[in-house]
DNA sequence: CTCGATAGTTGAGGAGGTCAAGTAAACAAT
DNA sequence: ATTGTTTACTTGACCTCCTCAACTATCGAG
């Protein structure tokens, strides 16, 4: 009942607790996409456009529909944060560049997620690292599908 | 470039790894949600069940318009998830309510996000205390609003 | 060259989301 | 007590996200 010392965390504790984190995070991203007039798919996608990225790969990425992606990069175009280009050696594909005005917008996005920033600047270069060590070790199992 | 020991990972790297983590996480659990005819929007509606609550209180947990949660509401209590309950000191308010079908299908749910679950099983009794200590640490930063 | 796979789009339709407007009930407020 | 303000919920219009099925264009193998 009470806020007793965490000695063994059951599975379910540390699961609803991660559950918040990532919760907490999606929002802080949504927010900031928000003040720049996106949606956080359209943040999301912005974020994944390093290079440039075929309409086919953007959707596994994603993990939905390639149809899907038609629309999203439609919106992103007409906002001129994103634009189609031929791909060279395959007439078929269309490699989705970040223009400059896009990749400024989502630099701007990931500067102003405020709230992971603050809570992650409370930590210690030895607990980062202790964090960044055990998730790392997470990842791989989290990442598998069933 | 190569994959070295993070002695002390920038916030960035952190960063991303922590969204790669949530996002893992949330996929594990639409697609548990998704196995039992549900979307994770529902899922998560039916997870904060655990008793009554009126309309409007469910709406500020999942940080959204009242209006949208009438038609979530609506399309669990088509599926028999879910009941309206009249406040019996509020005649404005309405309680929802999970039915036993409904708790019923929240915990297989749960259950099921198998890759989660095989994740956090990889760590043992020290590490998971130790991953519970530092999320937690984190969690009242994170959950601060702008 | 033809056949089968692949990349992308379109259209239909559902779910999630917002905003504006409306109804009903509670709460003041002297 | 009646008048006015706030609160809870719903409705309707409208957008984005998402899937599925169907279509076009291109690639690649035999």
């Amino acid at each position: 009942m009470s806020a007793t010392t965490p000695e063994t965390p059951t599975k379910l504790q540390l699961l609803e607790l991660l559950a918040a984190i990532g919760t907490a995070q999606w929002r802080d991203f949504a927010a900031a996409a928000s003040h720049h007039g996106l949606t956080s798919t359209q943040a999301k996608v912005l974020a994944q456009l390093g290079g440039p990225l075929p309409m086919r790969a953007l959707a596994t990425l994603l993990v939905c529909d390639a149809s899907n992606v038609t629309g999203i990069v439609d919106r992103l175009e007409a906002r001129g944060l994103v634009r189609r280009e031929p791909d060279p050696t395959d007439r078929r594909v269309k490699n989705v560049v970040a223009t400059d005005q896009g990749r400024d917008v989502i630099r701007r996005v990931r500067e102003e997620m405020q709230a992971t920033h603050g809570a992650l600047d409370t930590l210690g270069a030895d607990d980062s690292a202790t964090l960044y060590a055990l998730l790392a070790r997470l990842r791989p199992g989290m990442e598998k599908d069933a």
